[in-house]
DNA sequence: TGCCCGATTAACT
DNA sequence: GTTAATCGGGCAA
């Protein structure tokens, strides 16, 4: 049986906890499956939310690690954070991908497309898949509906520079299952 | 109060 | 490859 990942594991740097999440398993109320794309923002980071110090947003980030931090993208899409760090950190690593394996159909039905890869390819897609949404933001990562379990063995991670930012492009902080086919962009080589 | 733009996605050409 | 959709956050005034 995997190990639940509890509030110590989120509590290391972002740097340390982006790569070990990748081969985790994530479920929200019974739907989900393996993460397999993540990025890290470090509030020393000018791409980060909380680069610029509290704010009502991103106020989940200055608090606790554990706890998800859910904010709507261009005005159209949720996406789900993991809180780290010790807190006040304001650090957080951004769920990408995942490989959807529990709940395909109600995650179909909620997305609407026929590709299977496409269900959670994004963070957008990620969190419709799983019916995530602002009012979830807040809620404790090791409490239902969230269920998040370490991942089993080893596996081949790989990182480069993370996607739709303008600031620190440079910084190769996007993780990723390498080969994966659910990842929402490959890696380049 | 007003303005710009974003940790995106889908539907175009 | 390009672009519209869509709206709240953050900052200037």
């Amino acid at each position: 049986m995997p190990k639940r990942l509890s509030r110590a594991f989120f509590s290391r740097s972002v740097h340390e906890v982006a790569p070990d999440l990748i081969g985790a398993i994530i479920l929200f109320a019974g739907t989900g499956g393996r993460i397999v794309e993540v990025e890290a923002y470090h509030h020393t980071d000018p791409a980060a939310h909380s680069f610029r110090g509290p704010t009502e947003r991103n106020a989940i980030m200055f608090g606790p690690p554990g706890y998800a931090y859910v904010y709507r993208s261009y005005g159209i899409h949720w996406c789900l954070n993991f809180v780290c760090e010790p807190k006040g950190s304001a650090s957080a690593v951004l769920i990408r991908a995942i490989e959807p394996t529990l709940g395909l159909p109600a995650m179909r039905r909620r997305r609407g497309v026929a590709d299977d890869r496409l269900l959670c390819a994004g963070p957008g897609r990620v969190c419709e898949a799983l019916d995530i949404t602002g009012a979830h933001g807040g809620m404790a990562l090791d409490r239902p509906p969230f269920e998040v379990f370490a991942r089993t063995g080893e596996e081949e991670i790989v990182a480069g520079p993370r996607i739709g930012i303008t600031k620190a492009v440079d910084k190769p902080w996007r993780y990723g299952l390498k080969g994966s086919r659910f990842l929402s962009k490959p890696f380049s080589a």
